[in-house]
DNA sequence: ATTATCTATAGATCTATAGATAATGC
DNA sequence: ATTATCTATAGATCTATAGATAATGC
């Protein structure tokens, strides 16, 4: 069978990491109870001593999946401390990043659901973009803290929308070319009109 | 009973404007055949005389919400012919557009849909991508060519990112404020680096 | 006679619960 | 003795089909 309280634990942490990559890649009502605790290795009875609900696991898997975005993000601004702006654009925008959507930033495989949600799921999601915002703020670009949060704001919009819809299109052509034209925008604005 | 064949075409039209609607507030898993036929005034077995399948309606649905939303925007660029790039900003980043997700552009809530749809899905998704591209180019911005194809790749993805998140946040405030920023933002790029 | 819609239902799937089983931990 | 997990199943929901009903259209 498999005991002990701290292997308990385990299989806990174990599902909620499973439901936090799937419903990225799914969706939030995709993954069944059953089909997730197969996956941990497990049988779907076992599943209530851990969550009181499916919906109860949705929304700690969400909130899992919102930090998990922002830290690789935050990772990615430090990796070279001198452009940190150009560092997380850069991680942000590629082709790598939409290639995975199960490990990427959850503002966009989420954005939907969260909209549709309830408050609670609402508020991990605003605490996210919150921390996101900072993030690029510190980041760099901006002469006053006002002009840093209207960049912050663009540039974190920009960036969304773009991989959302990179992933949406059939033309890979069209997909590289929209992370590529976005990226050196939001790295290198157009002289004023 | 109701028949003709004329009643039958108003009948199909009828489901897939409300599967559109639908789909576009509550996701495409959301709604089912038997909902979506109650409130066209239908019972749920005669849908199978429609549509060979959930699946089939749920691709024509997606497509109908998509090019509703494109010819919502032209609209919008036509009302001020003197500032056709001012007039669809304005009206794409609205509080009207936010709280409206049922009527309104189907590039943010179908965007993790088509990612993670078939290849038919991502043709209709791609189609109004460019649709949109097309439309923002004509507004303006850019001197050349490339650098309008440029300007409009980024508008967009602001304009999808920040109305994505407008409406997945918890606080208005936050909400508003993401909405007019980038509108700002938009219409009058901050002065270079 | 044809057919658009309705009633009834089969079959699959999914959440949640009940009771059994086999390790843990006092 | 307690409890983490398993097996089995109840109850709800959903897609799809079959056959009945009643209006259309030759």
């Amino acid at each position: 069978m498999g005991h002990s309280q701290a292997a308990k634990a385990e299989s806990r942490e174990r599902v909620l990491r499973i439901a936090a990559r799937r419903i990225r890649e799914e969706g939030m009502t995709a993954p069944g109870v059953a089909d997730l605790m197969k996956e941990a290795g497990l049988t779907h009875g076992g599943f209530y001593k851990h969550f009181a609900s499916r919906d109860e696991l949705m929304v700690q898997a969400a909130a899992l999946a919102l930090e998990d975005g922002e830290a690789k993000m935050a990772e990615a601004a430090r990796r070279d401390p001198d452009e940190p702006r150009t560092g997380l654009i850069d991680a942000y925008l590629s082709a790598r990043h939409r290639d995975a959507p199960g490990t990427g930033c959850a503002l966009v495989t989420l954005g939907s659901a969260a909209g549709r949600g309830a408050t609670e799921m609402k508020e991990a999601y605003e605490k996210q973009v919150r921390g996101y915002l900072d993030l690029i703020g510190e980041a760099g670009q901006g002469d006053d803290p006002e002009e840093t949060r209207a960049d912050a704001m663009v540039t974190l919009s920009a960036m969304v929308g773009a991989i959302l819809m990179s992933r949406a299109v059939a033309d890979p052509q069209l997909s590289d070319e929209l992370l590529k034209t976005v990226a050196e925008r939001l790295k290198h604005p157009a002289p004023t009109v």
